[in-house]
DNA sequence: ATAGGGTTAG
């Protein structure tokens, strides 16, 4: 059985960096340090390498070299320029370096470092593969006050290449900005670097482009976009060879990025600008995945464009990518919308033909097509297919129903289809009721619109509290009968229970006092509108 | 350690 023993250098592999560079008390000896020895950077800080000052560093290498692992007296005192130095003189011996690093660290965790004593230890670690440890060290450098970019950025460029460094530091630099939300910074140091000739690698790019477009920021993610793909062959090398490297992943890095910014442009309305940047993918010789397509597809959509959907559609099964359910319902809710719902069957039907199995949304978008329309019939038998498909209803398709039923001008067949789904344990909300409600308010029976409120407030009915589009209703009501005595007292009552009108409210009040000529109240509410912060409606 | 979601009321 073999006994571990807990050697320096296995404490300087702690994963903690923290618990790493604070001093342990047990460790440390009695006479433990007091501030002032502590090494500073003004003691000896005029001079960029006085005599003293290599001398110490000879002393350092020499002791470290012989495998001395406390060099805590020649550390007192050290400057940031030396620290420097002692990790050049280390560039080709990393196991020294790090031990270097380390022992600066546990035995002086307040050293005064400078810009440059960090960005040197920040190589030979990110050389050593300790990546959290230089992680750290970055951040300590970019927290550090007054400290610009642009000094960040040539620290790290000066101490580069005596330190045997290379571009993945830069990596690191830009992930640590991202990962800290200082995404401004990270774009400004991207572009620095760049400006440097010095690459950041794909990897890190799309980590930068992904939080720039999360938070809107698609003109920077625009910018660095271009800028890969403005310095070409390497980048585009660089992302053949890791797509290559990885196959077991199952996606390219190239491709990737471009989804990342398309979405992002479509996600922030710049459908224009995505398809220019599609285009472009497709130049440089990418396939767009489903991914892709269903950024643009669901923005077209959203746009209604349906001639662009289409061809985007199109477009997309020319290439065989199969559109899942999330392509399909945006389409089918386009078409419904606009009210083209034989284009909407159309694509209801194309669901199966692509072997999915259409899910409660679909159901939903083309009941409620049918609904709108009033076409009851037609949505009963969707209904049925469901139902017969065991997809349970849910509320939002039942209160697509009752709109059938009230558009239909069946206000009362609507209220008893609600009932039969109470007692088979269906629970309404708001919407249910508001929307009987209003039916009931349309056929001008006001009596059972208000039954209906008293009902939605009863404990078994669900307890549920009238809200503006409850008191809009029946407000609405009795404007449409001229009984605006009534409909002020509507309008007084929810503002006592607490539920604020809105445009529509005054929009029916000032209806029902123009119709009446009486234009004094009607201006009253109109101005009464306006302070309450409400534009008028485009009628006025 | 990297992108991504669809449906209801006046």
């Amino acid at each position: 059985m073999v006994v571990h023993r807990i050697i320096p250098s296995r404490i300087s592999r702690l994963k903690d960096p923290l618990t790493r560079f604070k001093p342990l008390k047990t460790l440390t000896t009695s006479s433990s340090p007091a501030p002032e020895s502590e090494p500073s950077s003004s003691s000896s800080s005029s001079s960029s390498s006085s005599d003293s000052d290599s001398f110490l560093v000879e002393k350092i290498c020499f002791s470290l070299k012989q495998g001395n692992s406390n060099v805590r007296n020649h550390l007192i005192r050290l400057n940031p320029l030396a620290v420097v130095e002692v990790l050049y003189r280390f560039r080709n011996d990393l196991s020294l370096g790090q031990r270097f690093v380390d022992q600066l660290g546990f035995n002086f965790p307040n050293f005064k470092h400078t810009s440059l004593s960090l960005s040197a230890m920040i190589h030979i670690l990110v050389r050593s593969g300790r990546l959290s440890d230089a992680q750290s060290c970055v951040l300590r450098m970019i927290r550090r006050s007054g400290v610009s970019r642009v000094e960040i950025v040539n620290s790290l460029v000066s101490t580069y290449s005596n330190c045997g460094s290379n571009d993945s530091v830069f990596d690191l630099l830009i992930r640590t900005f991202v990962q800290a939300r200082k995404l401004r910074e990270a774009y400004e140091a991207f572009t620095l670097l760049r400006s440097k000739g010095y690459t950041v690698s794909i990897d890190a790019c799309n980590a930068l482009i992904g939080s720039l477009v999360r938070i809107g920021w698609v003109e920077l993610a625009w910018g660095v976009y271009q800028e890969i793909s403005r310095s070409g062959v390497g980048f585009m090398e660089e992302a053949f060879e890791l797509m290559n490297a990885m196959p077991s992943k199952g996606f390219s890095p190239g491709v990737y990025t471009y989804n990342t910014v398309i979405n992002g442009l479509c996600k922030h309305g710049k459908y224009e600008r995505a398809k220019e940047v599609f285009v472009e993918m497709l130049r440089s010789g990418l396939s767009p995945d489903s991914t892709t397509y269903r950024s643009l597809l669901m923005e077209a959509c959203k746009k209604g464009d349906a001639v662009e959907t289409e061809n985007i559609f199109s477009d997309m099964r020319s290439r065989d990518i199969v559109p899942d359910l999330v392509c399909f319902s945006s389409m089918m809710s386009l078409f419904t919308r606009s009210g083209n719902l034989d284009k909407a069957l159309m694509y209801f039907n194309s669901v199966k033909e692509a072997g999915l199995i259409p899910d409660n949304v679909i159901y939903t978008i083309l009941i409620q097509g049918y609904c709108r329309k009033g076409h009851l019939s037609e949505a009963f038998r969707v209904w049925d297919e469901m139902i017969s498909k065991s997809i349970k209803p849910t509320v939002m398709i039942c209160n697509s129903m009752i709109k059938g039923y009230c558009r239909s001008g069946n206000a009362s067949d609507g209220e008893s289809f609600l009932e039969k789904m109470i007692l088979e344990g269906f629970v309404p909300d708001c919407i249910s009721y508001n929307t009987l409600i209003y039916g009931f308010v349309k056929e001008e029976n006001m009596s059972k619109a208000f039954g209906l409120v008293k009902k939605m407030e009863e404990k078994k009915q669900g307890g549920l509290v009238p809200d503006v589009f409850t008191y809009n209703s029946i407000l609405h009501g009795f404007c449409r009968q001229n009984q605006m005595k009534e409909a002020e007292v509507v309008l007084r009552k929810m503002i006592e229970r607490g539920v604020n009108p809105d445009r529509s409210t005054y929009t029916s009040l000032i209806n029902g006092f123009v119709s009446q000529d009486n234009l004094t109240e009607a201006f009253r509410f109109h101005d009464e509108m306006l302070q309450r912060g409400f534009s008028p409606d485009d009628k006025f």
